[in-house]
RNA sequence: CGGGGUGUGGCGCAGUUUGGUAGCGCGCGCCGUUCGGGACGGCGAGGUCAUCGGUUCAAGUCCGGUCACCCCGACCA
């Protein structure tokens, strides 16, 4: 490629809206282009950039059995309702025509797939399968962001095995988590696989890969001494100390103006981890109108807070939303003092009465703390189940840094990171849906299990420069690098330009990538082009090297850079 | 969806307070000089000031609506 005859061009300066580091230093070096939020143009040099991530991704996915195919982007909106989840997922983009014809853009590829996978299976001889495409999803996020971290549209690897059982399931998983792991190491963003929460793609379990990152949205929870790790929103821990010899006598407290944890702590004069937090929420069930919801109240001790995906989890299937004050009154609670004691307390989820849930740390303390449904009053020397009776007990504390981790007892720490890619043992939670079915060795039809493994290849693209930049621009790695040689003349002189033009072609025969800059343009404008765009290796030719017989190379993560004989030239890129 | 911010040549910005001929830097075109880390001089092209409406003799500037984009939060397959 001839840079005076490219498409577009580097800038000096990044739009002003540009916050991260990748998002600039890819518009800067002319890789992509904003047509809209979260919806980007990859310009050439992009589109080769993910052509190397692509070429990479089906490698991987090849060598473990996959079969490449490519699926469509318009989907007819009975499959989604033969899922369920025509109006579960909120982010679906829809799309009318007709009298009532109804699409959906393709927002993940489950629905196409358990289609598929009823019509194409009939025995247990069809399975398993691995198939996978990479192709666009298209997703109404609420709030793009980051340049190509978070997108409306965007670029997906998604994997999907069909197995005959659990078992078959649990088996082959490994390999695809071992092919995730070899996909990051080559496109030199080392990830590690986290427990995380299955969200709304329903199923067993998951796992995340995370390249830890300070403006990555995930948190994720990994233990200091050991191996554990796991997304904030799945992540356990050991709640630490323990239930008091003697239990004080409850005793009703004036705590004026103590609204917090905090502020009462303060007054009583103890540690926040002797007190009770009541937390409250409107919780509305899968498929149901709010209305049909209930109200929830949180139990955590003191010094924790309630994670709301695990309280979820803990509820069952749904979605909650913090409580209004009307609502808090109205379950007979009094906001900033509200107290499990002396509550009606729902026997269960179904049951009448006030749904109240409890962290297990309430059994790691005592002689709590608590608020006594008066407006300016605590209860001392509270202590379940002494004093009040809770519906039901359940993980829904966020582990944070210094808390104790549960497989070793060390001490664990939050993280931030960037999720490069997302595996889900999905079961048979589509298969059931749409009653996607083999037939055994003895006849008997039985539910396929399913499993889906994604990765966005945009995200990943501006997760690379992330990881791989200077103040200067991107310093790609080889293996997803738009070319491999950054060739340039510089200075004045025939003799020069020539040189430059015969190695362009030289290289070219050779089976080398390059990008050539052949424009007239000052010296520091070219280094400085080179450097943004990141190439590599760079070559130089110029009067001065020429004349100490050779051209300059370099190489674009080092500061060295070496005079090499023309001839010698390909041997030393080799 | 809640909070905050910004919309002025391709990019970065000033001008809005106090209404009165739309400016600067970079980039772009032509000519000349220069040529190993974003060179210099000269000439030049390019803007219904996001949009719609209102106030006014007069609106980039004041008032109202709308839209777009960015940041924080909520949500997130």
């Amino acid at each position: 490629m001839r840079l005076s005859r490219s498409f577009g061009k580097t800038l000096r300066e990044a739009p002003a809206d540009a916050e991260m580091i990748s998002h600039q230093l890819l518009i800067r070096g002319n890789f992509i282009r904003p047509a809209g939020a979260g919806i980007y143009t990859f310009m050439p040099f992009g589109y080769r950039v993910i052509r190397k991530i692509w070429n990479i991704l089906s490698e991987e996915m090849d060598a473990i059995g996959g079969q490449e195919m490519w699926m469509p982007n318009l989907h007819p909106s009975a499959l989604w309702e033969a899922t369920g989840r025509w109006n579960t997922v909120d982010v679906l983009f829809k799309l009318k025509t007709g009298a009532n014809r109804e699409y959906a853009l393709s927002a993940t590829h489950e629905e196409i797939v358990v289609d598929l996978a009823l019509r194409e299976t009939e025995s247990y001889r069809d399975l398993p399968r691995m198939v996978y495409h990479i192709s666009k999803k298209f997703r109404n996020e609420a709030r793009a962001r980051g340049g190509l971290m978070r997108l409306r549209e965007f670029i997906m690897k998604d994997a999907y095995t069909l197995d005959t059982s659990e078992e078959a399931l649990d088996e082959y998983y490994p390999h695809m988590i071992q092919a995730y792991y070899n996909i990051f190491e080559r496109c030199g963003t080392p990830a590690r696989a986290i427990n995380a929460d299955v969200g709304a793609m329903g199923g067993k379990s998951s796992h995340e890969f995370v390249v830890p990152h300070d403006q990555g949205e995930d948190t994720f929870i990994a233990c200091a001494n050991c191996d554990y790790a796991a997304n904030v929103e799945a992540a356990v821990f050991v709640r630490e100390g323990e239930k008091p010899e003697k239990l004080d006598e409850l005793v009703k407290t004036a705590t004026p103006d103590c609204k917090t944890i905090a502020d009462v702590a303060d007054f009583i004069g103890v540690p926040t981890s002797q007190t009770g937090k009541a937390v409250f929420y409107w919780w509305t069930p899968a498929g149901e109108e709010e209305k049909n919801g209930r109200f929830i109240f949180g139990l955590v001790r003191g010094d924790l807070d309630v994670n709301e995906v695990k309280l979820i989890n803990a509820i069952g299937e749904g979605t909650i939303r913090p409580a209004t004050d009307a609502e808090i009154i109205a379950a007979g609670g009094t906001p900033g003092y509200a107290s499990p004691i002396g509550l009606d307390v729902a026997k269960s989820i179904d049951a009448p009465g006030v749904f109240v849930i409890a962290d297990t740390s309430l059994e790691a303390g005592g002689n709590f703390v608590v608020g006594a449904n008066d407006d300016g009053y605590h209860y001392t020397g509270a202590n379940y189940p002494r004093d009040f009776a809770i519906s039901q007990m359940a993980d829904i504390a966020q582990a944070d840094t210094g808390h104790q981790c549960a497989q070793c007892g060390g001490r664990i720490e939050a993280r931030r990171a960037i999720e490069a890619g997302h595996c889900f043992k999905l079961g048979t939670r589509y298969s059931k849906a749409v009653n996607a079915t083999y037939l055994d060795e003895n006849g008997k039809p039985k539910l396929i299990f399913m499993g889906s493994y994604g990765i966005g290849l945009d995200r990943l693209m501006a997760t690379i420069v992330e990881k791989h930049h200077d103040e200067y621009g991107i310093i790609w790695p080889d293996s997803v690098a738009p070319f491999q040689v950054h060739l340039m003349h510089i200075g004045k002189g025939d003799d020069v330009r020539k040189t430059a033009d015969s190695l362009y072609d030289t290289l070219r025969k050779e089976g080398f990538d390059v990008l050539y800059d052949d424009r007239e343009a000052s010296p520091g404008v070219k280094f400085n082009d080179a450097d943004l765009i990141g190439v590599p290796w760079r070559i130089t030719v110029g009067g001065r090297s020429l004349k100490q017989g050779g051209v300059e190379v370099k190489r674009r993560s080092e500061k060295d850079r070496h005079l090499v004989p023309v001839e010698e030239l390909i041997a030393h890129l080799t």
